[in-house]
DNA sequence: CAGAATCCTTCACGATACTG
DNA sequence: CAGTATCGTGAAGGATTCTG
């Protein structure tokens, strides 16, 4: 039978928490649920679906889920050039995961916006 | 019927972005995660499970939370303090994807580790 | 077009000290 | 104990410019 070394992301010095930092995050979910829903995508169809992301965070961001292993990039020797991306089979475990921090938001925006309000009339 | 007014996460100014912001974050999946499977829990328990973590991040992100309507405080009047946080019924809403994330982070952690290897190999 | 490089601003986060 | 207040640092993120 094979061992489970137990990772846990609640002990500080665990490498697992550097990717949970990685998945945990606003663009990380954004860029996976749209490569996740739209297969192969060029970088600039991304930066205009991701409306508002810089280039350079787009950038970033795509290369550290490179890195990871999450995301495959596809550069094709053309002038002008084009690269494109999509979600690894691993990067693929996350999409469900992930679209369904992006659908939450979403669904439960009304009554997170009450809840803020009412603190903050609460509150100063 | 009911009419879903279509917000998205994928716009820059659409207000469910500024809950995905709080909801896709390292330290909120923490908290949701351990304050869901413990169910009503002290501060300062909190701030032991969350290995780390600094007191002033714990409250910040405590009552971001609690703003949002996803966790309560519960302050009683002894000496010295107690106060208790708990999720909400909308923050249990969130317990499973949250916690999917972290269970995730550490059951890939081997293959992740694996592909920074390779990926920094290859380059610089 | 897809970036790399640069600069700059803002924010996240930690450390420390103090208080009811 | 559970904060608050203050300060300092590094990272995140944006705008702009340049290039193959």
């Amino acid at each position: 039978m094979s061992q489970m070394p137990d990772f846990s992301v609640l002990a500080a010095t665990c490498p697992s928490r550097t990717s949970l930092a990685r998945i945990a995050n606003k663009w990380t979910a954004m860029v996976v649920s749209v490569l996740g829903n739209n297969g192969l995508m060029r970088f600039g169809d991304l930066r205009t679906r991701l409306d508002g992301i810089s280039g350079k965070v787009l950038t970033e961001t795509l290369r550290d889920l490179e890195r990871d292993g999450l995301v495959t990039r596809h550069v094709h020797a053309e002038i002008p050039p084009r690269v494109e991306y999509e979600l690894t089979p691993l990067g693929f475990t996350l999409h469900a995961p992930l679209l369904a921090l992006c659908t939450w938001a979403e669904e439960h925006i009304t009554e997170v916006l009450a809840s803020r309000e009412r603190y903050d009339v609460r509150n100063g």
